[in-house]
DNA sequence: GCCGTACTACGAGGGCTATCGTACGACTCG
DNA sequence: CGAGTCGTACGATAGCCCTCGTAGTACGGC
């Protein structure tokens, strides 16, 4: 299928960078202001973002994408961490090869004083609950 | 497939207040053990169901359906009603011709402590954010 | 018994979402 | 430079979700 529209691109095409991904490499976060409730609790509502977000708690740090062992592909995993990044859950920042994810606790906190510690002793009771360690 | 339709309460029924309550017609709820929490994210993560969980929340009682002047028809509405109440969120018994629905607070609080307050208190505080009330 | 009210069931349409595979870009290290 | 690692973009597919309209059921009152 897809028609041969590419070909051999690295032969005689211009390879014009287009600067569309490269350049600075930054990634577009929302501001403080325009985090939704409803888009945080959608963000969380998936089972994978849920975890995501419960190991990046845990470590309070910023961690990588490949350092969570998740049961998706890459294409998949970047997905998930783009949701979270665009709901404002998270800041992503690019370093080197690796990019470092991080909880915007500060700001949510801000927004929503005890919601996210809230959620994340819910996520822990859960798991506790249901079995898991 | 209404085999199990036949329970007809109009005879020698006890009438009791807790139990069947005011009608033939149950309705499914999840047990307390059962309701998850990224259910309830992600029920609570529609703009219209969570407005409606606000004006339970502030009425604190139980309030029919057609109590709330929302702008979708009343298939809609009653779509969301059943999300609602399959996530966990409310539970809903029939009353004569209209159905009363109401919080499931203490079993939510029983699972996630604090949890509904907090939520409740962001989504007040977005409200009053965005200019709404 | 009959009608109005309150809500449900079913089916359909349109849009969003989760997942994947493949191809590609950016960076680091030998 | 070349190879490897890390992550992204794009296309495709399947499934779910919100919305609606129409038709139907349960209940209460006349």
């Amino acid at each position: 299928m897809r028609a041969e529209g590419l070909v051999r691109k690295g032969a005689a095409v211009t390879t014009t960078p287009t600067a569309v991904a490269a350049g600075g490499r930054d990634l577009p976060h929302p501001a403080r202001e325009e985090i939704r409730l409803e888009d945080v609790l959608h963000a969380l509502s998936d089972p994978l973002r849920l975890r995501i977000v419960r190991e990046l708690a845990a470590d309070g740090g910023a961690l990588s994408c490949s350092h969570f062992d998740l049961p998706v592909t890459k294409s998949t995993t970047t997905h998930h961490f783009r949701v979270l990044r665009e709901s404002g859950v998270i800041r992503q920042v690019y370093r080197g090869t690796t990019k470092r994810n991080a909880l915007r606790r500060e700001e949510l906190d801000g927004l929503f004083p005890g919601l996210l510690d809230c959620l994340l002793a819910a996520a822990g009771r859960q798991a506790v609950r249901l079995g898991g360690s």
